[in-house]
DNA sequence: TTGAAAGACTACCACCGGGTAGCGTGCATT
DNA sequence: AATGCACGCTACCCGGTGGTAGTCTTTCAA
């Protein structure tokens, strides 16, 4: 019951830090805005985190492993590579919109990083890279893609995805729904998959 | 002749703040250091740019200019939709390596431009999306492509070669126009484009 | 040779922001 | 009621950094 109210003082923080570091920017960003905005002082927050650095680091990685875990659930679930794919890049786009802000913060502010928790950060991006490498590895082995390049096109893949993170708008024309099937689609159509029956679309 | 001095100070200045900013960050990086790395001292840079940002903006806004001159010449060449938009990736994609740092600064530190600076520049990328845009709807109309979605599948096929100033290395597997070559490849299919005669390749 | 102006440097300031030491306060337990 | 402890706050420090004032040097024209 107590580590839940730490753990709930965690997560308010990291929430407002997220806000913040998203509209002005980590260097643009004070503590004490963040304190500010929670109502609490800046000493607070040292009782929660180390260091700003830390706070960063918190709010980023989480979100990666989010990411490859999506790619990875889905290329590890049942069906064709095709449906496979198809879900892999579902619940990708997922993750990056309902994590938009923290995705935008990691990318921008990569820099600030301590080398620890950015070597960190890029052996998971390893991994998703590698996983969805193989899945279209095995696509192209069943015949049902056609690529030339599995490893540059996992790289095509992953930064059409993650750069809806630069201009999606919450309420915007497309819901969060409609927008994941269509990237779906045009990555199917960019590695060659022939339509599928696909039986039970939402 | 002295017009043409002044001038090549602001270029070697550019220079060393984009290699600074690039693997130090926009705050990571102080005046000192790259009047440091010039071999002079701080008020020699400000003989030259008013601030720090006016810095940013000057080595930000002349690379989305020629991204955005890259894909609006091919789009208002010669040939067919295909034979455009193969030609308006291969420019842009040139334009994302060679620039790959005042792109990847760009991106990072957009928060630190002022709003006007900020204005301007978005002015010049909602062009972009608009002129890939019309492209892509010629294509449909001809029946050379196939894609639902035409404003999205433009912001798909900009994100997907922008993306790729996170993960090229200058001498890595694949050289400057292979890549370009591949990342055409790959944009054609997603539009549903049949493949080209294309008798005069690189 | 001299004077003046351009151009760059030395030296400095003022502020800001991350981080910390130590104090108060209220709640829970006895 | 007394006691102690968890918790958060006030107040402060100090280093770094953008930006500037005023000086020195060098060059060029008269």
């Amino acid at each position: 019951m107590r580590e839940e109210i730490l753990a709930y003082k965690r997560e308010r923080i990291l929430e407002e830090a997220v806000k913040l570091f998203y509209e002005r920017g980590f260097t643009g960003t004070t503590l004490d805005d963040i304190a500010a905005e929670l109502g609490v002082t800046k000493p607070f927050i040292y009782t929660h985190f180390r260091s700003k650095v830390e706070l960063l680091a918190a709010l980023c990685r989480p979100t990666i492993e989010l990411s490859l875990a999506a790619v990875q659930g889905a290329a590890e679930g049942p069906g064709s590579p095709t449906e496979r794919l198809h879900q892999a890049i579902l619940d990708f786009t997922n993750v990056i919109l309902s994590r938009q802000a923290n995705i935008a913060i990691y990318f921008r502010e990569e820099k600030n990083l301590t080398k620890e928790a950015l070597d960190d950060i890029n052996a998971l991006r390893k991994q998703f890279d590698r996983v969805l490498s193989l899945l279209l590895q095995e696509g192209v082995a069943t015949g049902e893609f056609q690529v030339a390049d599995v490893d540059l096109t996992s790289l095509a893949i992953g930064g059409m995805i993650s750069w809806a993170y630069t201009w999606h708008r919450p309420g915007g024309r497309l819901g969060l729904v409609e927008l994941s099937e269509r990237m779906a689609g045009l990555t199917l159509q960019m590695v060659g998959a022939h339509r599928i029956p696909d039986a039970k679309a939402a």
